[in-house]
DNA sequence: ATTATCTATAGATCTATAGATAATGC
DNA sequence: ATTATCTATAGATCTATAGATAATGC
């Protein structure tokens, strides 16, 4: 039953990878550590050896999950030197990532949920936010000038809220205007 | 044990209003049939008599928190005929309401859990999200020009996006500079 | 010998139900 | 007599732990 030190460190990532992913679409509470663990090939009595607590897996998958956020969008700023804003917030504001919260931003997904948990995960979230907020700064200097010119906290509050509401609402033609206009009233070009 | 018709009827009230309160402070799955029987100083034992589950009492919760907001927000637009965008924002983004989310907008406190809930839940937050935007339509009409002139959903997604991100953030004075910096970019004046 | 994972289980909590109780309302 | 609420409990699930098992790694 035993496998190798390679294979129990993969075995690990594979739980913080679902971890990540279950959370996303079912919440902190919505996800028990069976359904868990056996959604990475596991069982649960694995668990313990692994993480101290349940709570100790959510900071550990809340870091992961941020990491890789602000590292997609350091890349897609990176590979679309011409409009990175532009690029952010098509991507942000798709139906794909509307459609799919266990790979998207763990933010929209999990924003009550970590407001009403430790600071520990708080704080994950707190710093993840001020590196996509600069990466936004970054992107407004880098991209054509807008009609209106706002700042990173603005566009991003926008870009949060917006697909907040298009996942909530259940008529399809409202959802998909909604992102439309948001993504509008963020790129509308400028004279300037 | 028993109480008077009218008596029940208030205690029925109580709990859909404790329900409210517990469900955006600690969402639909934080919070047991238990807890929130007693905190509205009855027992377990008599929910059922009441309600035929516990997603039928999330419903119905849903349904009195989203009422409420539209009414309020309706009030406040009544009561500042001037600039009743300035009301509904300030109102909105005040560290108050970041605060007390078990007093607050249900989209903020608990979007996510409705998206991953029933179509019956979503359905009602849609026709609150509707009658939100339209009460910003008119605000936006009433109220003195702005420099940028956006369009109801791209304001609410700010103000949405805003106070989500104000209530996960840690450090307080972050989280205060975000709902300046959304209030001064939706409120600033313009020149037409 | 060590240890990653497994099966089994403890103790708590959750939703839901059953039957008892006692005050209302006809 | 009806019924709103109570106590008690069933059955499922949740977090966490204990001890068994079998393959790794020295």
């Amino acid at each position: 039953m035993r496998v190798s030190r390679a294979q129990a460190e993969e075995n690990r990532r594979a739980v913080v990878s679902a971890a990540g992913k279950l959370f996303r679409e079912q919440g902190f509470d919505g996800v028990g550590l069976s359904a868990l663990m056996k959604s990475a090939g596991l069982t649960h009595g694995g668990f313990y050896k692994q993480f101290a607590s349940k709570d100790a897996l959510i900071a550990e998958a809340c870091g992961q999950m941020i990491a890789e956020s602000v590292e997609k969008w350091q890349h897609l700023c990176a590979c679309n030197g011409d409009d990175p804003l532009a690029a952010l917030v098509n991507e942000y504001l798709s139906p794909d990532h509307r459609d799919r919260p266990g790979e998207g931003c763990a933010l929209a997904a999990l924003g009550p949920d970590v407001a009403r948990h430790g600071a520990e995960t708080a704080r994950c979230f707190e710093s993840g936010i001020c590196a996509q907020l600069a990466a936004i700064d970054g992107a407004i200097a880098t991209s054509p000038p807008r009609d209106t010119a706002r700042s990173a906290i603005a566009v991003f509050s926008t870009m949060v809220g917006a697909l907040l509401l298009a996942r909530t609402v259940e008529d399809q033609t409202l959802s998909q205007h909604i992102l439309n206009e948001a993504t509008r009233s963020l790129l509308e070009p400028g004279e300037r």
